[in-house]
RNA sequence: GCGCGAUUAGCUCAGCGGUAGAGCGCUUGCUUCACACGCAAGAAGUCACAGGUUCGAACCCUGUAUCGCGCACCA
């Protein structure tokens, strides 16, 4: 290769070696190879989706554990795919319908809409597919999957028929939670509980047997008094025992006469409001639950957008229920029943979607009565499927033990059509009269017009994505990378499908990732502006930056503040990489299998081989746990401190001279480099691979080229003492304001031979004039004792002695304070005989060091003089 | 109300029983022949608070406070 540039430039050369690897097929999965199994299914973004920064987190994740288990000898699958993203993928398309043709999904009708759907779909939509790849996402384009794909989309439907089969799936009218602007059906799930600022509006009714006797009610949602069909108290509570079964006369809408009846119901708490609660069977789930008990008439006063309808009367008919609100209130002020609003905080769910209080809604839906939900928890809770962080466990489990049944059918047309026939002339009709299978039983057959809740199909995409080999091959898969925030909606839910369809559990572990904000904690939102495009990032920074800079701030089970800052420091850590085996490639070209142990090392070389073993070992270590900070952060410190600001530096005077030490030196760098692009790779796999190939390390890529193994060298604490040495020394020098590039004479009295050897390491560390090593203290110089010996600084010219004496005294002072701290400690009789003997040993080793320190620094002083 | 997390240097965080750490930022010096996306030196912290356990606590236990997240309630 010629000589590498200055600086890494990330976009010259990511798209050549993301094609080379597609072109190689090195992201194909063989299910007849021997190699043991590593299988990951992404979590299929939605096909409207675009990559923000919580995507580049987990799918980083994802192809850092794919890449490293290619290099450590796996067959690899990491399946990737969309999600059809029923309400998501409507929504966008109708409105393009609304904007472009001013047309709504029932001018086109249904049949005409999904075709638009669809073609949206082919041209718009998995714009996110290309996003990953521009990430360096390794998965295997070639079984990329949709959850409306033919084959997955009859599964799906196979599955509805099968739970329906075994009676686990049913019709019913219940109150569900309704979108008012999606204008379907939501799950439990999808409502978002908010903390919302309201009034609690009291109004009085007035007892029509005892007139001139009011009951005070207190509401929050007096548009709906019109609805109202009674009116509770606890029959407990002493204040209005007296009064049941006696009537009010309902205040809304006005000129119409209404009594309720008054009703006791345990529901009712009397510590709350007034103690009288309206109930609205129609607009409340615990109202419509009273409802039941008392036979109360349910009168649905809204339309299914949330304006009023007839039944409210003509003054609210037609209005939106937060005009209604107002209205409401003022017809009563008007009346004289209001008698007073108060501020009040309530938490009101919302949609998730369409982020509007949702309704509840009386309505005949499908539900599911969720199958092996006792299986799913012995699962977690004994440990078959590892949680990471393991807290997440506890969330689980209390999910699972108040499991509710899901309100699977939604009224969408984008999405898998529920595959029940009702008699056309009855459709939606009787229960009796129903078929539930896939194909049209024939002419007069009408199919069920609702889909089905998205995640009722990605429930089964674990194991319904794989075809039979690759499913004997990959599953269950390793390993699953998701957020908490859907630990419900697909991780529980998975795992139930998978153990009623497969017998077995769909993934080994489960790694919860955090949540990523912005610098004031604030998550992620478009209306926020808060957050960045990752695209924009990768143009700036390169993928590997962007990716290693993520990760390396990325701890386990933690949210993540996000600082461009950080990307930049990984865009610089790239760059250092580069610049490092740039160095060692100005040598002369490099030995792909350089073998240390075959040299004379140097103590430098030993220590850093040491040190190579302990990251590597670190760095497994943190695979093992899902600690992807660490790792990162192990490969930083090795790459930057241990390898760079330290070895490189030794190995320059290495390469001065005619060093005998050179051979040794190269093969220490040519091994380490190549072990080094080995750990980075997963992180980095861009620049690792120009390296790779680009030094002649390989030919092949650098993902098939294995794994590094710990060896044994020998760390050698003799290379510390030289570094903190000469930090010492540098600290001297600069204490007396010398600039680093003044070359000085200095001089050394060595507390070991072998010191002697490092003259030359020793005066290009300290970029000196000269260094020479004298017996004993020279006069009228400054000194400075370190482990390795004395290291002295001409004063003349240079140092005045009195400032000398003064930063020795700053010194001595220093020391004195460590002493005094550690003779506490010895002195402590209860310390000397409690503490292990090593802990003891090591304070009075640690004493004994000072000490002697100690005593050079005042001997320096005494020099002075 | 119940549960879970967080609280360590100006910022972002690591450390989770034995001398308080990193990166950034800051100060100072350096066009040292890999890198200014860099090098070197430095300043900077009663580890939220109060008790307890221990020879010894940032770390373990018990409370408290503040922030955040779930679940429940939500007239």
């Amino acid at each position: 290769m010629s000589e590498l540039q200055k600086a890494y430039e990330p976009q010259a050369v990511e798209e050549k070696w993301y094609s080379w690897w597609i072109e190689r097929g090195h992201f194909t999965a063989d299910p007849s190879s021997p190699k043991p199994a590593y299988s990951i299914v992404i979590p299929p973004p939605n096909v409207t989706g675009v990559l923000t920064l919580g995507h580049v987190l987990n799918n980083t994740l994802q192809d850092i554990l794919a890449r490293r288990a290619r290099q450590t000898g796996h067959e690899v699958l990491w399946l990737p795919g969309t999600d059809h993203a029923g309400i998501a993928t409507q929504t966008v398309v109708e409105r393009k319908l609304r904007k472009e043709e001013k047309k709504t999904r029932h001018d086109l009708g249904r049949d005409e809409f999904l075709k638009r759907v669809w073609e949206w779909k082919e041209k718009h939509g998995g714009i996110i597919i290309n996003q990953l790849k521009k990430l360096g996402c390794s998965c295997d384009w070639t079984r990329e999957r949709f959850t409306m794909d033919e084959a997955y989309a009859r599964k799906v439907q196979e599955v509805f028929v099968d739970l329906h089969a075994k009676g686990m799936i049913y019709r019913g009218k219940r109150m569900v939670n309704w979108c008012p602007v999606s204008l379907t059906a939501l799950s439990d799930e999808e409502v978002i509980p908010k903390n919302q600022r309201g009034f609690f509006y009291h109004y009085k009714v007035e007892v029509v047997e005892k007139p001139g006797t009011f009951l005070e009610i207190a509401t929050t949602r007096p548009e709906t008094i019109m609805a109202d069909a009674a009116v509770a108290v606890n029959p407990k509570d002493p204040r209005y025992t007296s009064l049941i079964g006696l009537h009010v006369r309902r205040p809304l809408p006005t000129g119409v006469e209404a009594l309720l009846p008054i009703i006791g119901d345990e529901a009712v708490d009397f510590e709350f409001g007034t103690g009288v609660l309206k109930v609205t069977p129609a607009h409340d789930k615990t109202d419509y639950e009273i409802g039941l008990r008392h036979d109360l008439p349910v009168v649905d006063i809204f339309n299914p957008d949330a304006t009023l309808n007839d039944l409210a009367g003509d003054e609210f008919a037609g209005l939106d229920r937060f005009e209604a609100r107002t209205k409401a209130v003022d017809k009563l002020r008007e009346i004289g029943l209001l008698v007073k609003e108060e501020p009040h905080e309530n938490n009101v769910g919302f949609s998730e979607r369409a982020d509007v209080p949702i309704e509840p809604r009386l309505s005949e839906q499908w539900f599911l009565k969720y199958p092996k939900t006792a299986e799913a928890r012995d699962a977690v809770r004994n440990h078959l499927i590892r949680f990471f962080p393991d807290r997440w466990e506890k969330v689980y489990d209390h999910w699972l033990e108040n499991i509710q049944d899901w309100c699977i059918s939604r009224q969408l047309w984008w999405g898998h059509r529920i595959p029940v026939w009702y008699p056309t002339e009855n459709a939606k009709g009787e229960m009796g009269n129903v078929k539930c299978q896939i194909e049209s039983p024939g002419d007069g057959w009408t199919q069920d017009s609702d889909v089905l809740d998205t995640w009722f199909s990605s429930w089964l995409w674990a194991h319904e994505t794989m075809e039979p080999a690759a499913l004997a091959k990959f599953f269950p898969t390793s390993v699953l990378v998701t957020g908490p925030d859907i630990i419900f909606f697909w991780v529980a839910r998975m795992i139930m499908a998978s153990l009623e369809y497969t017998g077995q559990v769909p993934f080994k572990d489960v790694y919860f990732t955090g949540i990523i904000r912005d610098k004031q904690g604030r998550k992620m939102s478009k209306s926020l502006g808060n957050s960045p495009d990752p695209l924009d990032l990768i143009a700036k920074y390169g993928a590997d930056g962007i990716r290693f800079g993520l990760l390396r701030i990325a701890p386990q089970g933690q949210d993540i503040k996000f600082d461009e800052q950080q990307i930049v420091e990984g865009r610089n850590f790239c760059n250092k990489l580069w610049n490092a085996c740039r160095f060692r490639q100005m040598q002369g070209p490099l030995n792909a299998n350089a073998d240390p142990s075959q040299h004379e090392l140097s103590l430098f070389a030993s220590d850093l081989l040491a040190r190579l073993d302990a990251t590597i070992r670190r760095v497994n270590e943190g695979y093992e746990a899902y600690r992807f900070s660490d790792i990162a952060q192990a490969l930083y410190d090795f790459v930057w401190g241990d390898f760079c600001d330290r070895f490189i530096e030794v190995a320059k005077s290495d390469f001065a001279t005619d060093s005998p030490r050179r051979a040794g030196t190269l093969a220490t760098l040519d091994y380490t480099i190549k072990r080094i692009l080995q750990l980075l790779h997963p992180y980095a796999p861009f620049i690792t691979e120009e390296l790779w190939n680009g030094l002649g390390l390989g030919t092949e890529s650098l993902m098939h080229s294995g794994w590094p193994v710990a060896s044994s060298f020998q760390a050698d604490p003799r290379s510390e003492a030289v570094f903190v040495a000469v930090s010492q020394a540098r600290n001297l020098r600069s204490t007396y304001g010398i600039p680093v590039n003044k070359r000085l004479p200095w001089q050394l009295t060595p507390a070991a031979d072998w010191v002697k050897n490092e003259a030359p390491v020793l005066s290009n560390l300290l970029h000196s004039e000269s260094l020479t090593f004298c017996e004993t203290a020279p006069q009228g110089h400054a000194a400075c004792p370190t482990h390795i010996g004395t290291i002295y600084l001409p004063l003349e010219g240079i140092i005045d002695p009195a400032t000398e004496k003064k930063r020795l005294n700053g010194e001595i002072t220093k020391v004195e304070a460590e002493i005094e701290k550690v003779a506490r400690k010895l002195a402590s009789e209860t310390f000397v005989q409690n503490a292990p003997a090593d802990v003891v040993a090591e304070h009075r080793q640690r004493q004994q060091d000072w000490l002697n320190r100690l005593a050079e620094l005042q001997r320096a002083q005494s020099g002075l003089a």
